[in-house]
DNA sequence: CTATAATTTGCGAAAAATTTGCAAATTATA
DNA sequence: TATAATTTGCAAATTTTTCGCAAATTATAG
């Protein structure tokens, strides 16, 4: 169970175990990734102001990230609590897709980063451009309809 | 000269080239990456409102990028209108940091989304960690002052 | 389990960021 | 250079995020 470890992350840091948190923790496990007021609209019980007090902490604690996914930044459990993944974004209708694991960039990456003398902590990639099927109707029927919104 | 490009784009998509437009081009090619805000600052000439509705026409015509840089989205020039290029950010002093090309990441990135079948448009990677300068400091004197600002 | 001390929450209000309506100014075109 | 269309600047409205403080919750020691 992740949650053990959030706990004892909060513990270690010298901070409460509380219901907002744990409820905010479990929301973010259920959906791939959220904008802060999805997040808000899901917690219903607490007040906003909560939820942005425990967005903050969780960025450092590092439970979470922020990913900028087209246009906007949503959040999603960081590598610690879930497998470390990429995104791609479709322009046109919107989906966010995870991808597959690519041993080869993980290399690429941490090749690059340790030559130029850096370390790495983290690192995001996202793509974007047309999924399989939008890229198939953008071929026949042209695109011409808005975006899908998340 | 890229602002001939900048011109082509507008007229190609029907808007018209004003003076706020070619100033604020104009910023974001002197500045590796802005905030909304920064740009804001830069372009004193004009009210935000002006600055708001043409960064989000520069986005809808693919001028600029929004980046996620550290907590903060910053703003860029996108790939048409310069070198395309990836970014670290140094979690202590909040450097940005460019890159040198990596052409194995590209072509795996490549590969990856063509097996998927989907179309890529763009990407960006960025990576988080410690400079060469703020990992030293991290390993003799302990990390201890806050991040500097950007 | 209970009392105590410390942190966190909820709420209202404030501050910051972003968007909007509309008259005046700017730009394209012919 | 006149005309039509878009864009700008300004003020006001929204939306998003932050803050202060009393009340509630949580941790800890007994």
């Amino acid at each position: 169970m992740e949650i053990r470890r959030l706990k004892s992350l909060l513990k270690k840091n010298k901070h409460y175990i509380t219901k907002p948190r744990l409820r905010l923790f479990a929301v973010l496990q259920k959906h791939p990734a959220l904008t802060v007021n999805q997040l808000i609209l899901l917690v219903p019980k607490h007040d906003q102001a909560t939820v942005y007090r425990n967005i903050a902490l969780f960025e450092e604690l590092g439970v979470i990230n922020r990913l900028r996914l087209g246009w906007l930044t949503k959040i999603e459990l960081s590598d610690i609590f879930q497998h470390h993944h990429h995104h791609f974004t479709c322009i046109n209708c919107g989906k966010v897709i995870t991808l597959p694991d690519q041993p080869a960039i993980e290399k690429n990456i941490k090749s690059m980063v340790d030559k130029q003398g850096f370390k790495a902590m983290d690192h995001q990639l996202e793509i974007r451009g047309y999924c399989p099927r939008c890229k198939e109707l953008k071929r026949t029927k042209s695109l011409q309809s808005e975006p899908v919104s998340s």
